[in-house]
DNA sequence: AAATATGTCAACCGCACGTGT
DNA sequence: AACACGTGCGGTTGACATATT
């Protein structure tokens, strides 16, 4: 069954608000309060459906909203959080006091992305065009991360288009037009290569809820994000290093001044928005054996911890929450451990991590404890999910 | 000065989820 | 269990402002 709209599309005024209208709507909230918005356009004489009446509120009227432009250290902290959970604007607006997902997202889609791109960075993997297409060029006719080379070809065609000269050496053999190339791969969008991995993974592996699927993807991408943090020397190489990504006037060039490196806030490099492939095995065979070991048992016990240390409970008084959240994690990982053990088609398309950690939900384990540290407001997130 | 292109952002849309009945 | 309802979320649209030709 199909639900009807909120409201009648007849006689529901729609477009910009006026003043007028706005006095009404504050004037109710100040009598009234917040809540149960589908009565709001009947009481404060408004021909508005409710639903667009608590967009208002929420986006725009609210007396907790700042009204003025992103500050330096707010875009920083939404690339980061992109980088860490991809476009979960209402987390990441949670972070941001008197911004609201919509803020977020518009800021996101109007300029951040677009810097992203710029200076040659894919918004949606943090890691360098070139990276992508130098991995592209590797596994040739693989679709590896078909949603990635799809949702990349808007900004890359940008920047392909605007730079060409950069990017042609690196160009896989016998691709002579990479828009049509990379269209050909597309698959439906929405996904996130970390997101899809993991689905493939679990897919394949066992069933699992969408919930378990949800957080272990929020884990594996904040692994992502803290590793590529500590681990960009790769990148420095060929990119400036202590370049702020937020100042204009480095963004114009691929270099920056004197003055603009002496003026950088030496906690933020924009080399921390890259993402190391963390999908390609070092060792495969290793990886496997190492993934095996970890019982089902101990991958309780250890999940466990961590998330109770992280949260800051003992263990013992910890909220039967928590046992659940763990139970869904290991479910998960159990699934990526059948996988491997499978490696049954995939295996070799998404091994498990390539860092130095012991296991994958090892790995998982200590990029949530640094993220949380950056951000310890995630874990609640993490449980209200 | 007019036409066109581009950028910004408020608002809308459809879907999913939680809750109450 | 099924349904209605309220709410929240993310993607997208379109109006307006500004820049460029």
């Amino acid at each position: 069954m199909v639900r009807p709209p909120c409201c009648g599309k007849l006689n529901v005024k729609r477009g910009l608000w006026t003043a007028d209208e706005d006095a009404k709507i504050l004037a109710h909230v100040a009598k009234h309060g917040t809540g149960n918005w589908t009565v709001v356009p009947k009481k404060a004489g408004l021909q508005r459906c409710g639903k667009s009446c608590r967009l208002r509120w929420t986006n725009y009227l609210s007396p907790d909203l700042k009204h003025d432009n992103f500050t330096p250290q707010e875009e920083e902290m939404i690339i980061r959080l992109h980088a860490a959970i991809g476009s979960r604007w209402s987390i990441i607006a949670q972070q941001l006091p008197g911004r609201t997902d919509n803020d977020v997202k518009n800021c996101w889609n109007a300029r951040l992305r677009k810097k992203l791109s710029e200076m040659g960075i894919d918004p949606v993997t943090h890691k360098p065009f070139s990276k992508i297409l130098a991995d592209y060029g590797n596994i040739g006719g693989l679709v590896r991360s078909g949603s990635r080379i799809g949702s990349l070809s808007r900004d890359l065609k940008n920047v392909f288009a605007l730079r060409p000269e950069q990017y042609n050496s690196i160009l896989p053999e016998g691709i002579s037009n990479i828009n049509n190339h990379l269209m050909t791969r597309m698959v439906p969008r929405k996904m996130e290569p970390v997101q899809e991995c993991l689905l493939n993974r679990f897919n394949n592996g066992s069933t699992n809820s969408n919930h378990s699927l949800d957080l272990l993807d929020q884990l594996q991408a904040i692994k992502l994000v803290t590793e590529a943090s500590s681990t960009c020397a790769e990148y420095q190489t060929m990119l400036v290093p202590n370049c702020n990504i937020l100042d204009e006037g480095s963004l114009s060039s691929s270099t920056c001044s004197t003055e603009a490196q002496e003026n950088l806030p030496t906690s933020f490099r924009w080399c921390d928005f890259l993402l190391e492939d963390q999908f390609l095995p070092s060792d495969p065979q290793a990886e496997q054996e190492n993934a095996a070991e970890l019982s089902s048992k101990d991958l309780r016990n250890q999940t466990r911890n961590v998330i109770m240390t992280s949260h800051g409970q003992n263990p013992s008084t910890m909220k039967p929450q928590c046992d659940q959240l763990v139970a869904e994690v290991t479910v998960g990982v159990n699934g990526v451990d059948l996988a491997v053990q499978n490696n049954s088609g995939f295996g070799d398309q998404v091994a498990p991590s390539s860092s130095q950690h012991s296991s994958f939900v090892e790995t998982i384990i200590d990029g949530e404890n640094k993220i949380f540290l950056d951000f310890p407001n995630l874990l609640e997130e993490l449980f209200n999910y």
